[in-house]
DNA sequence: GGACTAATGTGATATTATAACAGTCGTGTC
DNA sequence: GACACGACTGTTATAATATCACATTAGTCC
């Protein structure tokens, strides 16, 4: 699937699913999915991890896709904008989102060793809740949590 | 109190009860609020918004406190660290801290109108939950919620 | 085909943050 | 008093992240 891919188990059967329902849900909206815009997708669905703009950039650039910032940069923005992607505030970087579709805003599991991200849906009601009852009106929401995840716990390291 | 203060009301007199007590937990745990760590401090109670470092570090530069980034960065990170200030990872700024002394991760309620910042404490409890079911084990928590605040909902703009 | 919108290519630059190392200053020790 | 030590500061340089501006290309509608 990629020059990139290092583990292949069935990541590469999971990362087309993906693919293919954005691609989907693109043709749906009149979205156009373009080349790098796929390719960034695929990327960070590869990498499986917040991967930073530069990181991606340097990618695109291997693969003579594009090789100045605003490339990676405006394929980002696509993604976020239609909730293909998370951007972490945390980590100034991007991760593909887990749940496309699910309208959602959703609460983000950082772990410190492994750099994994999971999104976790259950967070956000009480939140808002708690803000409504400020007076104050939320328009949109950064919620990461940095930690260990399971995994790392238990000094598997990913 | 200082040479930028335009609101004048009793703001100041707020302010120096804030530095005040930051001077006493500082005694007590003792900590050296250095000239450059205080003037920052007090930049950002008056400011009374998130702020950026270079905002900060211009206002240093013209009252000879420091002309170079690691100058504010270095405040900024001491005052960070014993929970005198804040960073607001949506708006890479920081702001003072309104409950020093509460040992604390709170929320954040951003004004995307006037950029004034609260802090909100109940947020924390519902998500340290929801995360700690799923397994993860939650070390730090950034939770930034953006937008109106009930005075700029009424048009009032701060 | 002409007008339009969306997307891309590219060079330059803005913004945010840190590394590295030398100098200063107080404090305790002998 | 000389010294060593630690914490803080001053300064240069540079890294890392992000955007602006403008020219060009590609698709779409009429």
């Amino acid at each position: 699937m990629s020059t990139i891919g290092f583990s292949e188990h069935d990541h590469a059967s999971c990362i087309a699913r993906a693919v293919r329902d954005v691609e989907a849900r693109c043709e749906e909206a009149r979205l156009q999915l373009t080349p790098v815009r796929r390719r960034v997708l695929e990327i960070l669905l590869d990498g499986h991890r917040a991967m930073g703009a530069y990181d991606i950039l340097d990618l695109l650039r291997r693969e003579g896709l594009g090789s100045q910032p605003p490339v990676a940069y405006r394929a980002l923005d696509f993604l976020v904008k239609h909730g293909f992607a998370h951007r972490i505030e945390k980590l100034n970087a991007f991760v593909a989102c887990t749940h496309p579709g699910a309208d959602h805003a959703p609460a983000f599991l950082i772990c410190r060793d492994c750099s994994a991200v999971a999104e976790a849906h259950e967070a956000r009601v009480a939140l808002d809740e708690s803000a409504r009852q400020s007076g104050f009106a939320v328009e949109s929401a950064v919620i990461e949590l940095e930690g260990l995840c399971p995994l790392c716990q238990n000094g598997a390291g990913a």
